[in-house]
DNA sequence: TATTGTTATACTCTATAACTATA
DNA sequence: TATAGTTATAGAGTATAACAATA
């Protein structure tokens, strides 16, 4: 007969979680966590974060863009962008060319390997959006995006 | 004739955002954010943060769970659970008493004042809910509630 | 007078290592 | 030897105030 063991908390019944189950909240922020992390993961191959990303995504599809702009359509706040760019155009991904119309701000351009780095990276987040949503059929991705965007828009 | 004014950055033509809201990732960030910041406005009532609200949520229907269940279920690494379950012990919310076969491990149990404090947040919770969730019909949320556990479940 | 980009700074959140008491 | 709870601490992420240059 195996001796008798006290399960471990973690192992141990798990707890009942059905009110937070019910609620969208709870649920998309257990979504966004998972999804989160597996981001991280893959996007460390290329030395970018969640927010690198983003912005060079749509510096890809907005040539020229603002600081100022980034930083309205993502939600972040002007100082915390600064050192972000700062980086990127250290790295060479960006550059840096005067506003032609107004001097207060800079277009913000890719570089060559800018663009190389978005391309491969693209790809890359295209894969892992099949993998994260492998358990949901086309038709279901897109509803899950459709009343996702019901939310936030 | 009115004088010509140059629009600001924030309110000249937004960017292009077509790639990043085709993905999920993207979609589910945002309305996160959203819900996110309702949620800790109205939480703010009750002196609650998020996490907080989910503790005592979770403990209002499992009596005498230990911290380290709270924090597989709500992905919380230990030791940052601790001054939260100090303070709330501190406020009268929580009562911490011995485990009943567990000498290490510490079961945690609502007070009369918890109680009612987690009644008055979940009700808050439940028209938050509905709130945030308003341009979505009852079946839509559900939809959107079972597409969020497969991604994370 | 308002806006862009910036510096400095503070506050919160999250993560890691190491300790103690108990299993 | 492993686990529960804890301490101390480090690192991200996020927030506000204030400044110079330009509109």
């Amino acid at each position: 007969m195996p001796t008798a063991r006290t399960p471990s908390s973690s192992e141990s019944a798990a707890l009942d979680t059905r009110v937070l189950e019910s609620l969208v909240g709870y649920n998309t922020r257990r979504a966004w966590s998972v999804i989160s992390s597996v981001f991280a993961e893959r996007m460390a191959v290329y030395g970018l974060k969640q927010v690198d990303f983003s912005v060079l995504s749509l510096l890809a599809h907005n040539p020229g863009a603002t600081s100022r702009q980034l930083c309205a359509t993502l939600d972040i706040l002007p100082p915390n962008l600064v050192s972000l760019v700062a980086a990127m155009d250290s790295r060479g991904l960006i550059e840096r060319r005067p506003h032609p119309t107004d001097g207060r701000a800079v277009g913000l351009h890719l570089t060559a390997a800018g663009r190389k780095l978005v391309r491969e990276a693209e790809q890359t987040v295209t894969q892992l959006e099949l993998d994260a949503s492998a358990k949901l059929t086309v038709r279901e991705r897109e509803t899950l995006i459709k009343l996702l965007q019901k939310v936030y828009l």
